[in-house]
DNA sequence: TCTGGGGTCCTAGGACCC
DNA sequence: TCTGGGGTCCTAGGACCC
């Protein structure tokens, strides 16, 4: 088999070039840009200009941190939509250029151009790294660069030798001198937990830790991570580009502009966020068997409870009851103010492949088939007069959301 | 410094079954 | 009467990524 030949076509500083293009008056003058995070509040950086990184702001760090590195900069909300919507752009590009391509986040994506050699006229995977990456640019105004090499996880440090707007390739059997000059730290999957304790032992450059053996990362790490540590220096990675990879779960949390402390308060918090994620939920044509909630408290422990049924559910009624469950479960274990609340959802199954629905299932879930045509009903009138055209009928939901129907994804900056 | 929101994957212990 | 080992599912917690 010839070595395979994988590209990965990543956005640069994406939410700052969508944000730039999106407002072309305003985050479009500013040279030192800050997307993510109002000044004020609670909020980190979601993405910085090049600018802006030259005086330290990183992502990740609060956005008051970043603004005292350095104040002139301007700070924008994320444009929640229309980085979805660009992205998809740049992910239909990709598709007509190549055949198998895989969204893997919304910046990233993977190309697996394996076999198409002669498609291709033997140009070389450079070559078609630079025309594909020129491609998406003039299609869609997003710069891009790419990274290629025989392996994902080659390919994905190779991108960060191309950042940004350009295009570096590793070579069929060049991997192991590639890896040499980079750090432990570089290697994705090995993050600041891994990278303490590897230092600790002495290993901080990926040639220390060349000569070691499998059996003491196994008797440090444990069986199976230690087999992927090994493996992982070496650059080995067998994963597929899969076009196909479905969805595993699907999740709503909010951090408050301030602490809640009252069980009522979070309630009502935790109806809007059962609503959300349970919509989601339907409109993707799914059911889900495992809800958790997720509590931070205001010393930022985190806890969650969870719990799976025995028969998948939709409905907004059997979601928000057993995320209320979990979280009176929650606060009776530990009632102090509240910095975060979230729903989860996760065991995911299609909802046509749900069968039909008899008595039996009903008394394992708690869910009525009455439930499921009030949700579907609730859906259908939201979709055709907007999100606020029903509220609940017992109770008040003073935490739904504004019109704006691309907030439903929520962002950081609407406190 | 005072820590977002969307995810994926792993571990470990206990229950349960064979 | 006492005792195996393996597999799967569930739950809680945590590391990591963008």
């Amino acid at each position: 088999m010839p070595p395979r030949r994988i590209l990965l076509v990543d956005c640069d500083a994406f939410y700052v070039q969508v944000a730039r293009l999106t407002d072309p008056q305003g985050a479009g003058r500013a040279p030192l840009l800050i997307v993510g995070g109002s000044p004020t509040g609670r909020g980190v950086v979601t993405s910085a200009s090049y600018e802006a990184r030259a005086y330290g702001v990183r992502s990740a760090m609060p956005t008051a941190q970043a603004l005292r590195l350095c104040p002139q900069a301007t700070v924008v909300p994320v444009p929640r939509s229309a980085c979805v919507a660009r992205s998809r752009e740049v992910g239909t590009v990709l598709r007509e250029l190549a055949p198998v391509v895989q969204a893997a986040s919304i910046d990233e994506f993977y190309l697996d151009l394996s076999g198409t050699e002669r498609l291709f006229h033997d140009e070389s995977l450079g070559d078609t790294a630079d025309r594909f990456r020129r491609e998406v640019l003039r299609r869609t105004e997003i710069s891009v660069s790419v990274g290629g090499g025989t392996r994902r996880v080659i390919a994905k440090l190779a991108t960060r030798r191309a950042k940004p707007a350009g295009v570096y390739v590793v070579e069929p059997g060049e991997e192991q001198a590639f890896l040499s000059t980079l750090d432990l730290a570089d290697l994705p999957g090995v993050g600041p937990a891994l990278v303490g304790a590897l230092r600790k032992r002495g290993l901080v450059r990926v040639e220390d830790a060349l000569g070691v053996q499998l059996e003491w990362f196994q008797a440090w790490l444990g069986k199976n991570r230690g087999a992927w540590l090994h493996r992982r220096i070496r650059g080995l990675d067998d994963s597929e580009v899969d076009p196909h990879e479905a969805r595993k779960s699907i999740s709503s949390e909010r951090t408050f502009s301030e602490d809640i402390t009252g069980d009522e308060d979070l309630e009502m918090r935790l109806l809007g966020l059962s609503r959300s994620v349970a919509a989601t939920l339907r409109r993707k044509g799914l059911r889900v068997r495992t809800v958790t909630v997720k509590l931070r408290d205001h010393d930022f422990r985190t806890r969650v409870h969870s719990r799976t049924s025995p028969e998948p559910i939709e409905s907004d009624a059997a979601i928000h009851e057993a995320a209320l469950t979990l979280l009176r479960e929650l606060r009776s274990e530990r009632r102090v103010p509240a910095r975060l609340l979230g729903v989860g959802l996760s065991g995911l199954a299609s909802a046509s492949e749900g069968g039909q629905l008899g008595l039996f299932q009903e008394a394992g879930t708690g869910e009525t088939e009455r439930d499921r045509r009030v949700s579907h009903a609730v859906d259908a009138l939201r979709s055709r007069f907007g999100d606020d055209a029903v509220l609940p009928g017992r109770i008040v939901d003073r935490t739904h959301r504004r019109h704006d129907p691309s907030d439903d994804e929520g962002s950081t900056h609407d406190e």
